[in-house]
DNA sequence: TCGCAAATAATAACTATTGTTATTTAGAAA
DNA sequence: TTTCTAAATAACAATAGTTATTATTTGCGA
């Protein structure tokens, strides 16, 4: 993603265009995946050693606010963002505690019909959560 | 559940048994749901105002490495225990941060059956979390 | 009953995150 | 363009939840 687009994306939803947004925006667009608070500190660090840690925190809390990110707490406790804000679930390894991404339509559907046919005492659900934990199997070549 | 079935549940697992282990199961398996470790501590202090706040943490850490209990991290990022180990969603209310046991067995099997149907790529999923997130809705009567 | 590994209490340390405050800056208005 | 002001930032203090350390105590097998 472009400068502009990053602008953009920032601009639009009505906060102010800055240096560091833009760059820890465009940290969170190129990076892997699910990156900690100081992950992006670190990956912006090595160009912009001025940025601190306290603005990545505020700056992600608040493209979390204004629905350009989505964050999520981790199985260690620690929060994660994520640029990818279509409905998915996420896979988690218990050896490594990697977080991939799930991505799977009929998947989500399934869940949409779900909620849709199921009543929930007196909850009004707009979120559903997935994690599927488990071990990711090394091939063994014998 | 009385004190020879806790001591049972504990010496089975091969634990030693001790007063503190006694009270802080009994304090689970009583407790209203998912209760932090803080909330065991200041359940228990009424009566034993001697148990440490670290012995908790550290009993409830045994427990779950025994098979004695389950532990999660809710989405403001505090470890919570639950006694119930059955398969179970949670219901999240983003107003209270209240957690709810969601019991529905159709549901469970329903993503039992589409683990087992579907490939993860390389993972062997062995657990599933699912969180429904929403409000509770305040019967409003005019 | 004795011996010892495991458990505990007390407390220090740690980590991720939030709060505070003085300074700077984006962007609207003149 | 310049001025003005609310918002953003850097630096740093503070907090909450949890883990680590250590001296002491205790459960339980021999």
């Amino acid at each position: 993603m472009n400068r502009i687009a990053v602008k953009d994306k920032i601009t639009n939803k009505g906060l102010k265009f800055t240096h560091q947004r833009m760059v820890i925006l465009k940290a969170l667009e190129a990076s892997v995946a699910h990156p900690t608070a100081e992950q992006v500190f670190d990956l912006i660090s090595i160009d912009n050693p001025s940025i601190s840690l306290g603005t990545v925190y505020k700056t992600l809390d608040s493209f979390v606010h204004a629905g350009i990110l989505r964050k999520f707490i981790d199985q260690k406790g620690v929060m994660r963002f994520d640029a990818i804000l279509e409905a998915h679930s996420h896979l988690y390894c218990k050896d490594t505690h990697e977080i991939r991404d799930y991505r799977n339509e009929a998947f989500e559907q399934l869940l949409k019909d779900f909620i849709s046919k199921n009543n929930f005492e007196d909850f009004e659900i707009d979120e559903i959560s997935v994690v599927f934990k488990g071990f990711k199997k090394t091939e063994t070549i014998i």
